[in-house]
DNA sequence: CACGGCCACAAAACCGGTTAAGTGAAAAGC
DNA sequence: GCTTTTCACTTAACCGGTTTTGTGGCCGTG
């Protein structure tokens, strides 16, 4: 049988369409007794409205897009990305939006994509995420009026509102705490360099850092377990290598640990580790990982509400949503070797 | 500005907006001369046809449905699931369309967002993932009469197409290898019991080991990290625990490597470990993990490009994709104590 | 009693496309 | 030379909703 629609509906009540539209969106201008008889009918037919024909007709279309910009082998590896989208996801359910997912191979298909999406008025808005260093979407977004909010900042958001975790004051936590340990020669492993997310954390290691007495070193890697691995590889071959590393992600850590194992280096007896984003894998492996980590999901939740909110014109404004806090596990304990002798 | 429609370009044209639709969808009835200078004009305005006016003109919403059930925080951790996304994907926006995706808690869910989907004429078909038995969506979808492939199979599909692999071939290749390796007490930690998936796996590892001399062991886990090491200590706690261990995704492998870490069993000294389902994870730990594995992408690709045809009112015939294979790396190797010494 | 206001509903336009049916003029056919 | 066909385009309906404007009857009011 043919889905019924608001015309079969009046049809049967007697009334026009516009009476069945009024009714069954409770707005003023019918009985109390044509909206009931409406609406018993319209139960009792399994009506449903055509999601396309509202589309069409109230110029929204009810769905937020996500454009992911990662090769498709090493998607699946960071949990990261299926953590906010299922707390995205969560929060626009239960609004009854969908999110419309896309994967690209570079920047420049990102904003085709995002152009195109615009013109069709396929969606209402977007989700930036891994946010650049001069980052061309922000100008696009801006150009195109697009709703959007950028997962991350607060620098390079481009007049785009944006909601990100206090990086500095987690960065600092991790140093202090590293510090207290006993560790001088700290290392970190970090993501890919054009993002802000590494920038700022560049910054804040090295600030953290300074007159505490360490020897802060960066190694710049892509969040790839063989990146991880290899720069690893080189900083526990050096003359001076460091007691302490601290990685981007949980991938590299988890490699880093491999490599340390495989060159014999104990850990957490010859080496502290520290894994960004928690997750399970942290805990998969032994010794178990500390890390930094914070809720996802909730931060995706809170990243769509903003998102909600803008595209229904609402004023959305900048804001930060939480610092990432430090689980300490089996892979971190006193610093050994030359600084604790002396 | 406002978009363009063709109405606009039909006005500078001065034609009417039937002739613009022919002309822009290279059908006949238009001279060339008018077609090419109303492809100008549309390109000139940047004219882009609107998604939701063409779908509720024409009845299909150009968008496939992908339902996930699992838990926000488990979700991301395994690689299967993006990856399958991003084949997906890829398949999809190469020829315009979309990927929708929902994150349900409970099968109830799951067809209630399949009714809704279909009632809202939201998605022109579903992807079905994580098949159990006796599934109820099969039902839903066949009443509904809804484009669905199943990405499993060949068993419980309820009349629907389905894509699968050759999970019989794969477990005996993996038993194969282990027994000539001289390993006669294997072990399997399996998935989700009321998954297809499972059993089909499970009937296939009995089959394989029976006549072989084999004594085969399989405990019931649910792909989680912490079910993985639970098991994986209680065998190799057992009298006569197992030489060798099959896991039914890579998450429970590594932990069971990090449980043989924590208990001294050394791998694969005293333990080979396969993992199913092959990615970066089993690279990442030390040893790397032995796995079976196949190209997730390009299975997702084949699923999307029938679930397309299937959509456009082209029937699909159910099939097999294709056969896992067993990479060997660092955590198999030959039996020993026992077994060996005879 | 004439008037205005309000109510409940009808009529019709609109969103931006697709598509079936219709039309006038030129080309083809006998 | 007249009919028939073809061509190129127009007219108009349709998809399924929302929204603006119209309208007739009932109400209260001075």
């Amino acid at each position: 049988m043919k889905r019924p629609t608001i015309a079969d509906i009046a049809r049967r009540a007697g009334v026009t369409k516009s009476t069945v539209s009024f009714a069954l969106n409770d707005r003023p201008g019918v009985s109390d007794a044509t909206r009931a008889r409406i609406l018993d009918i319209a139960r009792e037919m399994g009506w449903q409205p055509s999601r396309t024909a509202r589309a069409l007709s109230g110029g929204r279309a009810g769905v937020l897009g996500l454009v992911v910009d990662r090769p498709a082998r090493t998607l699946g590896i960071e949990p990261f990305f299926m953590q906010l989208i299922s707390g995205i996801e969560a929060e626009l359910s239960s609004r009854d939006l969908a999110l419309l997912l896309q994967a690209t191979q570079d920047d420049g298909a990102q904003e085709a994509t995002y152009r195109r999406w615009w013109a069709e008025r396929r969606v209402d808005g977007v989700f930036v995420v891994d946010l650049r260093v001069n980052d061309e979407r922000t100008k696009v977004l801006a150009e195109l009026g697009m709703p959007a909010v950028v997962v991350g900042g607060p620098e390079g958001l481009g007049g785009l509102p944006g909601l990100w975790n206090d990086e500095r004051a987690a960065v600092r936590s991790v140093v202090e705490y590293l510090v207290a340990l006993g560790h001088r020669r700290i290392a970190r492993v970090a993501g890919l360099p054009g993002l802000w997310h590494t920038v700022i954390r560049d910054e804040a290691f090295a600030e953290a850092t300074r007159g505490l007495g360490v020897v802060a070193s960066t190694g710049s890697a892509d969040y790839t377990g063989d990146a991880g691995a290899r720069v690893t590889r080189r900083l526990l071959a050096s003359a001076t290598p460091p007691t302490a590393i601290v990685y981007d992600n949980d991938v590299m850590a988890v490699a880093g640990l491999s490599v340390a194992a495989e060159m014999g280096v104990r850990v957490p007896d010859r080496l502290s580790i520290v894994a960004w984003d928690d997750s399970v894998l942290c805990r998969l492996v032994h010794p178990a990982l500390s890390a930094v980590g914070l809720d996802i999901p909730a931060y995706g939740a809170e990243v769509a509400r903003r998102l909600v909110d803008l595209a229904a014109g609402r004023t959305v404004e900048s804001a930060c949503h939480a610092t990432a806090v430090l689980t300490p596990r089996g892979s971190t304990g006193p610093a050994a070797g030359l600084d604790s002798s002396r």
